[in-house]
DNA sequence: GATGAATGAGATTTCATTCAT
DNA sequence: GATGAATGAAATCTCATTCAT
C-alpha cells in the first residue's frame, strides 16, 4: 500500500472513530506512519482528505447503482434493487458513510464552489437514474401513474434519512430495508 | 427581551448563517450586545447554547404533533397531518431547524450523557406517536396491516431525509409534501 | 507598567534586535511575561503590533516637527532645524525607527488598506511641512527659487536614504548631520 | 535560455512581485517550469537566489559608472552623469532594484558573513568613485571646497532615499531627477 | 543534471473558558 | 448579574531543504 492510500485509510478510521473536526491531521500522520507534510503535500487541505474520501464513495455509488439498475425486468424492481444495494453499502463502507452524514462540513457547499458543483452533478446523476426507473416502471406497467422527478427525490430522501436516523439519531435499530421495500411497492405499485 | 434570550436570538442567527462550530461565542456575545463571560454564566457551554436550542424545539414539536393527532378522525389523517405540520414547522423556525440538521455536535450523543437520553427519549415519543396513529388507523380501517414500529421509523426516516435533502443537499428543491403525503397515502392505506 | 506597553516594549527590543518575521509571537509573548493570546488579544495579529509601532513613531514624528518649524525665523532656519531634529529622533528611538527602515511589511501597503492610508496621509503631511518651510523661506529670502514640492521630496528623500544607509548598510558612518546641514544651506540658499 | 537562467528570470519576476519572504521555492520553480530540487542544486540556498541576483545588479552598476565617470570634463559633470544613470538604470532594472531595496534579509549582513563583506566592499568602491569625481571637480574647479568622502556618503544617501521613498513610500511620484541634479549643482559648485 | 516525494520544525492564530472585580 | 482581561492548549498549514533514484 503506497502512502498517499495509508493516509486516507488512516483518516476514515480516525474520523468515523472520534469525528472530522476531533481528529488532528497529526494523528492520522502518526497512524499513518507518515509526516504531518505529506499529507498536505498530498491533499492540500484537510478538508481536502474529506473530499477526496466523499468523491471516491459518490463515484462509487453512482457506478454500482447504473449496473444494478439494468438487469431486473421491471422498473419497480429496480428500484428495489437500488434500495438493497443502498443499505449494503452502507453497511460495507460504514465508516465512509457516517463520516459523510455525520461530518461534512457545510462550507465545502458554498455556492461555486468545485465540491459543491460535484455534489450537484452527483445529486442530479442519482435522481436521474431513480427517476428513470420509475418511467421504465410506468412504461411497463410496474409502477402507477406519479410524477417521477418529485417521487425520485422522495425516495432519495428516504434513503438519506433512514440511512442517517440509523446511524446517529436513533436507539432502536429495526431491520428497516425490508419494511421499505414493502411501503414502497405499494406506496409506487399500481 | 432579557439578556438570556438575546443571547439565544443571536446564537440561532449566527449559527445558521456560519454553523455553530465556525461561530466563535464572541460574536454571539457581540451580536446580543452582552459580555462575552454572561453566555458562560447562563449556558455553561457553548454546547449548552446548542442544548438549549434544541431542547426547545424539540419539545415544541413533540407538543404540535401531540395535540395535532389528536383531531382527525382517522389515523390516516393523523400521519398526513404530522406530515404538514413537520415541513411547516421546518419552514417557520428553519434557522434552529438547520443548525440541529446541520451542526449537531455529535459527542452530545456519548451513551449515557444527559443530552443522550433526552434525546432518545424524545426519540422514543415521536415514534411512539406516529405508531399509534398507526394502529388507530388500523382500528378504523384507514391504514393496512403493516408493523406500527418499523412504519413509524419509516416516516420518520422520510421527514428527515427529506428535510435535510431539501435544505442541504439537493439543488432543485420541488415541492415535495404533496408528493409525500401522496406517496405515503398509497403505501398506507389500505 | 501595564501589560500592552509590556508587550510593545518586547516587541520593539525583540523586533530590532532579530528582526521582525525572525521574532515568534511566542518570544514576545514570554519576554514580556505574558500568555501569547494577550498579544493577539490586543493587537489581532503580529503586523498589529508592527503596525501600533509605526503609528505611534510618524504620529510623534510629525507632531515634533509641527512645533519645530515654528520657532526659527527663516525658512532655511526651519529646514535646517528639521534635519536635526530628524537625526536625534533617530537616534532616541534608534529600535523602532530601526524596525521600520528594515523589516517593514510591505504587504501593508497593498491600495487601499487602511495602513497604506495612514501612510499615504503622513507622508503628505510631512512634505507639506517641508515645502511650507521653503515658500516661508522664499519670502522671507532665506532660500532661492526653486519648486517648493519637488525639493521637499528630495529633501525628505535624503533624510530618509542618509538614516537607512547609516543604520543598515554601510561600513564608515560618518557624522553626515554637519555635512547635510551645509549641503543643503548652499543647495537652497539664495 | 538555460534553466540556471530561468530559474532567475522567474526568481525576480515573483519577488518583485510578492516578495521574498512570501514567495516559496515552489513557486519559482513552477514558473520557471523546473523541480524544486533543481534550485537548491544551483543555489544552494533560497537566499543564494537572492544573493546572485544582488551581486550580479551590484557589479553592473559599479561597471556602469565605473565607465561612465571617465567621459565627462568635470567633476561636477561627472556626478550629474551619475544621478543620471542611477535612475535610468533603476527604471531599467526595477524588478530587481525593487528586490533588493525592499525584501533584503539583513541576516545576510551579519559581520564577518561572506554577503557582508561583499557588499562592505562594494559600498566602499561606489563611494570612492564618487569621492573621486569630488575631489576632480575641486581640482578642476567645478565643485567648492567641502569633505569628499561625507559628501560622497550624502549623495549615495540621496540616491538610496529617492528611489526607495519613489518605489515603496510615497504617493506622488514627482519626477525627480532634474529637482536633484539642480539642488547638487548648487550644493556642491562653487 | 534533474526530479519530486518526503520530512520536520515551527509559527501564527483561534477560542472556549475562567475569574477577579 | 455582568464584565472583559487573561489564559493556554491546540491545530492547521507552510516551506525550505534533503535525498534516493
Amino acid at each position: 500500500m503506497n502512502r498517499k492510500e495509508g493516509i486516507l485509510e488512516a483518516a476514515v478510521t480516525l474520523f468515523a472513530e472520534r469525528g472530522f473536526n476531533a481528529t488532528p491531521t497529526s494523528a492520522v500522520a502518526k497512524m499513518a506512519s507518515v509526516s504531518e507534510g505529506l499529507i498536505f503535500h498530498y491533499f492540500k487541505n484537510k478538508e481536502g482528505i474529506f473530499i477526496h474520501i466523499l468523491e471516491e464513495m459518490i463515484n462509487t455509488y453512482i457506478e454500482s447503482i447504473e449496473s444494478i439498475v439494468k438487469k431486473p425486468k421491471t422498473g419497480l424492481e429496480a428500484i428495489e434493487n437500488i434500495i438493497f444495494f443502498h443499505f449494503r453499502f452502507s453497511e460495507e463502507k460504514s465508516d465512509a458513510f457516517l463520516i459523510i452524514m455525520r461530518d461534512f462540513p457545510f462550507d465545502l457547499m458554498k455556492p461555486g464552489s468545485p465540491t459543491r458543483e460535484m455534489i450537484d452533478d452527483r445529486s442530479a446523476r442519482i435522481l436521474n437514474l431513480i427517476s428513470d426507473c420509475i418511467e421504465r416502471g410506468q412504461k411497463d406497467g410496474s409502477i402507477r401513474d406519479l410524477p417521477p422527478d418529485k417521487t425520485a427525490f422522495i425516495l432519495r430522501g428516504m434513503l438519506h434519512g433512514l440511512s442517517r436516523l440509523q446511524m446517529l439519531w436513533s436507539p432502536s435499530n429495526p431491520d428497516i430495508v425490508s419494511g421499505m421495500i414493502d411501503f414502497c411497492r405499494h406506496g409506487l405499485a399500481k
